[in-house]
DNA sequence: CCTTAATCCTGGAAGC
DNA sequence: TGCTTCCAGGATTAAG
């Protein structure tokens, strides 16, 4: 799924469900999704611990305990972490990981694909030290000057340079085909070629393009719901994502499709011409 | 340094 | 209807 709307969104929605329960049992139904240190111990997992916060940095979350314990999940491209009742759950397969959170009441880990996966830490101080200090700022919050820092560092691809998650974090190929169509900018443009007018724009229309897409529930392509089950809307919003062979929504060009950086990417050749149109 | 392909998996959609 | 093929929101790794 997932995005940062999307993980944004199962972290609003989790968060209201999860924050002051203690997690009394934790049941690992498939260990090779749990990994890190303390991969396999379910006291590593919250066990016991009350939940204090949800957190997310990109396209990861994490589940703070009072204790200190941590445990950050990433969804991969099928991953999806709901809360609810017994009944809401029963029948679901691909059910890796389950957090019994009092009566009839739980949170789950599912996961068909298995891209996903959840790391277990002793304290926010060791999920930052030895996992989030990999990423890059989260996407709503880089400032223009770190943005064109970062893209100048590499003569990559701009798309490919936006989808590294050290460059920034929580973009994905939706919305990097977004913001590349509504900044009018080529995806192969050559990221060392952002200067910091430039910059500046693409951290607007990202900020918008992000918050319009939170508002809207995030993105659902096929997997995706937040921890209540619901599906998001902003599929219906998207200007190039998924609209190859359709008319452009501002010039009514036929969308093209192309491979950059190995992804499907949609594009319009009129307003993202190669030269930049500004 | 950079790109591409393969890889981890399941399952939905499209094609025949 | 059924079988096959292709494709997918991510991220890492190896190979060229």
């Amino acid at each position: 799924m997932p995005e940062l709307p999307e993980v944004e969104t199962v972290r609003r929605t989790l968060a209201g469900q999860v924050v002051g329960r203690r997690v009394q049992k934790v049941q690992i139904h498939r260990a090779e999704v749990v990994r890190g240190d303390l991969r396999g111990e379910a006291v590593g997992l919250l066990e016991g611990d009350r939940i204090r916060e949800v957190l997310r940095l990109g396209k990861q979350l994490a589940v703070v305990g009072d204790h200190g314990g941590v445990a950050c999940v990433h969804l991969g491209m099928t991953g999806s972490l709901c809360c609810g009742s017994d009944k809401a759950m029963a029948g679901l397969k691909h059910v890796h990981v389950v957090w019994e959170m009092g009566k009839n009441r739980r949170m789950w880990f599912r996961d068909p694909r298995r891209f996903g996966g959840i790391w277990g830490f002793a304290s926010e101080e060791a999920l930052w030290g030895q996992r989030w200090n990999k990423l890059g700022p989260d996407a709503t919050l880089i400032t223009p000057a770190k943005l064109q820092k970062a893209l100048n560092r590499t003569r990559r691809a701009l798309k490919a340079a936006l989808l590294d998650q050290q460059v920034v974090a929580g973009l994905g190929n939706i919305y990097v085909d977004e913001l590349l169509f509504v900044t009018h900018l080529h995806p192969e443009m050559p990221a060392d070629a952002v200067n910091r007018a430039l910059a500046a724009r693409m951290v607007r229309s990202m900020r918008r393009i992000l918050e319009q897409a939170v508002n809207a529930g995030g993105s659902t392509l096929r997997d995706y719901v937040d921890a209540q089950g619901q599906a998001g809307g902003y599929q219906n919003q998207h200007k190039v994502y998924g609209r190859k062979g359709l008319p452009c929504r501002v010039c009514d060009r036929t969308l093209e499709a192309t491979v950059v950086a190995g992804r499907t990417t949609v594009s319009c050749p009129v307003c993202q011409p190669r030269e930049g149109g500004g």
